[in-house]
DNA sequence: CTGTATGCAAAAGCTTTGCAAACGT
DNA sequence: ACGTTTGCAAAGCTTTTGCATACAG
């Protein structure tokens, strides 16, 4: 399973980095691995609370992964910030509004549209934040009762 | 002043919408309206204490205008949200790291990715947010000490 | 007039902090 | 061993709610 290579490979950037490689962190980082959809940080504090791990310790632990790279986060349709794991780099969600699930996209040539908007503004674009919406293949097929919007 | 045709056209709209017109409504859009960069919800709490508006309303009020589109929010540097007034319709933001003023832009062709994304991915692709950060022309000149950065 | 919007104050919810004990390196 | 990380509990914020009063339409 891709978990597990993740996971060494997780082990292996913090050892790296020189950060502490803590069980917390690492059920941190699995917790968040397993979810195709992200959580916010209350509803992972409730759910890690479930493994003893205080939510001071949630709430350092998140920032810390976000502040590495090794956790981003989307938006919610009511804007809240949605944690999940990423690949390292530049890269773009589909968000599914269906099932919430998210798919990260490493395709993305803004380049033109980049020095176009320099030309027009004078402004120095240096990066940017990109997010899709709609609905992922299987949502779409149909808005299938008890398979879309599962809550939470 | 720009200002006063768009407040007539902010009238006008909640007219149309059957919102009613409060002079709060009024005052907290003025209050953004007024703002390059926008407003944290906290921050407009406080600031708009000295007119005597609740933040019971404050925050019923940026819900509503929010919802009504006529606000708008960006990503600070620390993924906070900042408000902001906005032109109706699909709009992206060219933030300035520099001195956090924001610009709108209508110019976006995304339609060749999306449909890539979807001809790749099966993803209905619905919409998108797209947000572009850099240094605006003021601010990229120099990092002209006291001009950029203004604190708040 | 009628019903919605407001202000206040309290409640609820979220996030941060201080500190002693536990743990990774 | 040392210095960082953790859990707990408390403090500090932010956001929401209930309700009587004010006001827009």
């Amino acid at each position: 399973m891709k978990l597990d290579t993740d996971l060494e490979t997780f082990r292996r950037e913090l050892r790296r980095l020189k950060v502490r490689l803590t069980p917390q962190k690492e059920m941190v980082w699995r917790f968040f691995a397993a979810s195709g959809r992200g959580y916010t940080l209350p509803e992972a504090c409730q759910a890690l609370k479930e493994s003893s791990i205080g939510q001071a310790t949630v709430y350092r632990t998140i920032k810390t992964l976000h502040d590495l790279g090794f956790l981003r986060y989307t938006h919610d349709p009511d804007g809240e910030h949605r944690y999940l794991t990423s690949q390292p780099g530049h890269v773009h969600l589909l968000v599914c509004r269906g099932c919430g699930q998210a798919r990260e996209v490493t395709d993305c040539d803004l380049s033109t549209l980049e020095k176009l908007l320099t030309a027009q503004t004078g402004f120095q674009v240096e990066g940017h934040h990109l997010e899709f919406f709609g609905l992922c293949a299987g949502c779409s097929v149909q808005p299938a009762p008890g398979m879309a919007r599962t809550g939470l």
